[in-house]
DNA sequence: AAGTGGTCTAGACCACCAT
DNA sequence: TGGTGGTCTAGACCACTTA
């Protein structure tokens, strides 16, 4: 199923501007993986042509989902739907950085645990797991550079979505994960959001951190979430901030 | 001194676009006065006339600067110069909730200490601070809500930059800091970045928030920009996370 | 050289807001 | 009713990338 064998009606007379719905449509094909991730999507002129609108409301519309992240255009070469890897992962997904360092770090991860287990009524409603099947998988990993650890991250996804998934597969995946989310799941994380508290180590996190009982960490809990604002994934980090700190930099983003 | 007297020479021949010069003319006008906090810019055909451009180009570059947070514009209004006040700071740069809430909550503000002092080897530096004026003012204030306090604040500005500031007019302001900086001191915070860790809770902290000593606290050091990246603040924030979350939220942002 | 997105034009018409 | 920003057109030409 290619995105140019599609026929697209836009409302010329709607309340909704029609770049909006050229984005809705473009959205949609996404999440319907009619485009997928670092897939080349048509050129301007085609699109032109299969939404019968000017390029300046198709480039409306790309640019909309290219400030959402969604979509990647490159001069010279075409407009591409955004991937998750190991760059992306380290840009917008990973938010420590060494003390006093602006540099952001390629950070280890090394698996801890890999389970199944019957999911909490917290986390029935939260992942909104259908009846008839209330597992979930939780994954803990811990993560760190220069051979220490200060990152414990506990990842709660549901058994529904990822039915095939094992820790093997987990294990032997050569990319992040959400990569492999995307990748072997047709589960793209689009977006996040983050809280963000203190609270004590327990017995668990401290061995594998190589500190002690109660020692302060910051917890941070994130909320992963899929095409139309869908929560895909519960995680919690528990952060030793010895050595490094949580950033939300700033940016003075230009751009269209 | 009005926008209108000036005369702008934007080069159809460089290699900076002339949406991003009209951009840059406009924010300097911000930066140096000709605009200011919550005016209303001229209309787009007067810009047009002005920069001798079409008026896409004029609309991608308010477009930009409204991306940036620094221009708002409203439909059959006109364009107007973002603004500190109460309803700014809430969205903007107040980044508490209640646990397990998603309100935001108009906190409450009440000064703990005001003093001028001698600038450290630290603040000299990252204040850049001109070797004619070495001080700094140490604003200490408690933050909370329902008769309850969570949050220490202490702010660090420059002298040479806030140089008729008293503890008076500071208490008697009657409204935000950032709205004070701007209208008083005519400094306008355009954008912060944070850094996060724990920290165990000293005594007077301690005994400002009616905690232990050593209790776990959110250390948060936010750094506050004004035009061109200058660094004009600095914050830090001492969090007791009892109640309350550090809030990073997820915008799926529509528009320009 | 061919193909892509980026910039820019010179309008037209619409939706919204105040008076 | 008059003025504002919002949408949309149908092009032209430029800058960048790959081959």
């Amino acid at each position: 199923m290619s995105i140019t064998d599609l026929n697209f009606d836009i409302d010329r007379n709607s309340q909704t501007p029609m770049w909006l719905q050229i984005r809705d449509e473009l959205y949609n094909c996404l999440h319907q993986e009619i485009l997928r991730p670092g897939q080349l999507i048509p050129n301007e002129k085609t699109l032109v042509e299969l939404f019968n609108v000017s390029i300046g409301t198709v480039r409306k519309a790309i640019g909309t989902l290219e400030n959402e992240g969604i979509l990647i255009r490159k001069q010279g070469l075409g407009t591409f739907v955004f991937e998750h890897d190991a760059n992306s992962f380290q840009f917008k997904y990973f938010h420590f950085v060494p003390r006093n360092s602006e540099e952001t770090v390629i950070p280890n991860v090394e698996l801890v645990s890999f389970e199944r287990k019957k999911a909490t009524k917290s986390e029935i409603e939260i992942l909104n797991l259908p009846a008839d099947n209330r597992n979930v998988f939780h994954i803990y990993n811990k993560l760190g550079f220069r051979n220490k650890f200060y990152i414990v991250d506990k990842i709660v996804i549901s058994v529904a979505k990822f039915l095939s998934l094992t820790e093997e597969m987990y294990v032997n995946r050569n990319n992040t994960i959400y990569n492999l989310y995307q990748n072997k799941f047709n589960i793209f994380i689009t977006d996040c959001s983050e809280k963000i508290r203190t609270v004590p180590a327990n017995g668990e996190t401290a061995k594998i951190l190589g500190i002690d009982i109660d020692t302060p960490l910051l917890r941070i809990d994130r909320t992963g979430y899929t095409y139309h604002n869908e929560i895909v994934e519960i995680r919690t980090s528990y952060v030793h901030t010895s050595d490094i700190d949580y950033v939300r930099p700033h940016f003075s983003a230009l751009g269209e």
